[in-house]
DNA sequence: TGTACATCAGTGAACGCGCGTTCACTGATGTAC
DNA sequence: TGTACATCAGTGAACGCGCGTTCACTGATGTAC
């Protein structure tokens, strides 16, 4: 047995092809949902015949999961540069909205794919989508752990205020891709505002904790 | 010309068809986006023949936007029922969560179909439901103004707070919808915290004003 | 290095299916006199 | 009240279309010797 080599021509060309598939189906999924996107749209944009399509995927489901996947990594990416302050003050959260802005331009795409199915019709995809906005608000909470107040408050309280950050961010999100600049400016600006008041809720929230009789009949939780 | 009968039966048998068309579209959007649901479909399930659909439709779009008025009958129909008190505290937060969730297990289509389309394939339909929260927004802003920090608000402060609400009432009621039991108590806890949290913020927000400096260069706004 | 065979990405014809929409129709209901 | 005609909600056949999937294939690339 000779060495096996790594990327023969075969295996790249093969590769390209499934970009090209990917891409194409991204780009169809700027004017359509998921689920209105036919195999033979694909790769008719894609420029190969439909059936060679199924040389790369099963069906169009495992094509979106990898599209999901995928659009993690741009989100992923994205917060690298927007990582948790020491503190959530006005300057802190306006900067970050401005990174999100951003990378909302440059990776519209991904953000729209994952805004629109995260409700749309796919069962399959609505779940995995759902599934990494938990553990990225999930690693949130644990990040705002470095945060002067939210440090000693309970697992759950820490969740509560990671999740309304991400929903108000991918929520802003949502709504920048379907708007035009100004639309966008006042947009990051209300979401700024939102932020920033919620910011200014977490040191009074300390002061009720002791106090213990917020949920009187849920405490065991 | 004699008297026109009013509710002649034939008008009578007519609006009924036209309601098992719009219940029929509603059934199956519990399991469909709108975009994928065929006239037929529709009609199948009316159990009446595809072309009698254009006796009350031009199209399903037609239909869709009918739901969208509907819907939004629904949702301010529970709104009487949460009627914005003088103070946002926990125990009007709770009561109010509550309705809603009851409100969402009873009026679960229309809820869903708002949720859902929101982010949905077609655009006359998001932008129906867009103005409608919209208006629904902005309806709440005016309602806030009987909280006591709120009244000496600038109106794009008490918008953004009444953003956040719907946003944050909005989102709960979407993954309300496909929770099971235990999931959507943690569900409505979790807002109930993100919603406390964002109250608690109000009066420290207002000491901010003054200052003016929050957003220098777009001050002009 | 050259030859003979294996692999496999991509093709093109064909299929049966559900779709939206048209059309001429039927027959019950409504209206004029 | 009775008759003759108009209206119109709902029907059923028919159309052309794009769909997902199958199949046997082609020919370039890879491999064994």
């Amino acid at each position: 047995m000779t060495a096996r080599r790594v990327s023969s021509s075969r295996s790249e060309s093969k590769e390209i092809t499934r970009q090209a598939l990917l891409r194409a189906a991204l780009k169809l999924l700027a004017r359509n949902t998921f689920d209105s996107l036919s195999l033979r749209e694909v790769t008719r944009q894609a420029g190969i015949s439909p059936t060679a399509f199924y040389r790369h995927f099963d069906d169009m489901e495992e094509l979106g999961l990898v599209l999901v996947e995928e659009s993690f990594g741009s989100l992923r990416e994205m917060l690298r540069d927007v990582r948790v302050q020491s503190a959530l003050d006005g300057d802190t959260i306006k900067q970050s909205m401005e990174v999100v802005h951003l990378h909302v331009q440059r990776q519209g795409l991904h953000f729209r794919f994952i805004a629109r199915e995260r409700y749309g019709g796919v069962r399959r995809l609505r779940r995995a989508i759902r599934r990494e906005l938990q553990l990225f608000a999930d690693e949130l909470a644990v990040d705002l752990i470095v945060m002067e107040y939210v440090r000693d408050w309970s697992p759950e309280d820490r969740r509560a205020l990671a999740g309304l950050i991400v929903e108000t961010v991918v929520h802003m999100v949502a709504e920048l891709l379907d708007a035009d600049p100004d639309e966008q400016d006042l947009l990051v600006r209300r979401t700024e505002r939102q932020l920033r008041l919620a910011a200014l809720g977490v040191p009074a929230w300390e002061s009720r904790v002791p106090r213990a009789r917020v949920e009187p009949e849920y405490a065991a939780d």
